[in-house]
DNA sequence: TGGTTAAATATGACCAGTCGTTTTAATAAA
DNA sequence: TTTATTAAAACGACTGGTCATATTTAACCA
């Protein structure tokens, strides 16, 4: 293997370890050596591959999102006609999963917003990046289904994105301290099932 | 001043101050150390007033959520025949002192669910008992509105007082990355002024 | 092409400092 | 004096980060 392709995937290993014990554990309470424990990668070249803990944090919430920008995408693509399906199966997918990992982790986004959104400048601004990332893209998505009449038309796309993004991220946390996916469940019903929906059948 | 209650009034600068630093800095990324410093006390007497740093977070978040409780049983009492305005009010002061802390700490509750949320049982349970306790206060208070039929009554008054739980939770995340009170006041406008309102005009 | 060297990369021991907690000694109350 | 409380020192483990050394790669000239 060359060099420079195990160094892409030693780095590769690094963030997906990161993402998921970042998610779990949070910032200040995972060590870096725990990480490299778990990737077998020593102490010492960490720094061959990032500048610091606060670098390293900053580009595992950039890797986190991008699943989810494509999981969300191809379900947009997928249902031509019917967007608000697209978004709703979607969310159920994320509910799915959550109820998989019996309600632990949560959001990375979320988690790291709370702990070190306001002291952190570099993970500050990656937060910022993929939150809005994730927000146009529903955007888009809610905008498609208002052309389409499943979604109320009075309102514009982008309020009702930042709405479902942020009562998404309470409704995971209301979830995690109650073990339960009734919070991010009666989310999906009150937002996508109703508050959305155009006032007058047609 | 006699023993018990210098004792007392240590225990309480303690947790007054654990509530400032945990939110701005969160559980792990707080010392014991930083709090005894500022408040003047040594190290080893921290065991005398708590069992573990985790029982001491467990009352931080108890002892956070009373001066909540305190303000929005307030302006419930004071304004009688306006529940809604009343709650406004109360989230209109809750912006205020947002922008007032340049959007830094948010609320301690949200923060500690995403940072230990599922990794400290005993304060997993104390969080569920802050947020639930204040969940109930805003329930009676929707319950109230809706009997003055300024709220919407097709939808039972606990739903609605998790949607606003956790989309305003959300939205402090957002504002806090944000350093804006935009999603806050969204988050009002969208629930308070738009989705909690009854569908007919009277 | 083969051999030499310089640059790039990987490594693990090690740094000073801090973590939460425990033990022990001093102090105050009874 | 006896008993209970407080405080100070010390504990081992761990933190993020550094650095000299070892290894590998690539460029060069013969």
């Amino acid at each position: 293997m060359p060099r420079s392709a195990k160094k892409e995937s030693n780095r590769d290993n690094l963030l997906n370890q990161g993402v998921s014990m970042l998610m779990r554990q949070g910032y200040h309470g995972t060590g870096l050596q725990e990480i490299l424990d778990a990737v077998h990668i020593p102490k010492g070249s960490f720094y061959n591959y990032f500048e610091s803990k606060e670098d390293f944090g900053a580009k595992v919430i950039q890797h986190y999102v991008d699943p989810f920008i494509i999981q969300l995408t191809t379900h947009l693509q997928q249902s031509g006609t019917d967007a608000l399906g697209a978004i709703q199966r979607y969310f159920d997918e994320l509910v799915a999963e959550l109820e998989k990992n019996d309600f632990k982790g949560g959001c990375l986004l979320g988690n790291l917003m709370g702990e070190i959104g306001d002291t952190s400048p570099l993970c500050q601004q990656s937060l910022q990046m993929a939150v809005n990332r994730y927000r146009d893209l529903l955007q888009s998505g809610l905008a498609k289904a208002q052309q389409q009449g499943t979604v109320r038309t009075d309102k514009p796309a982008a309020g009702m994105a930042d709405l479902l993004v942020n009562t998404w991220q309470g409704a995971l946390l209301r979830a995690k301290i109650e073990k339960s996916s009734g919070p991010v469940r009666q989310c999906c019903q009150d937002l996508l099932g109703d508050f959305f929906r155009p006032h007058q059948a047609p």
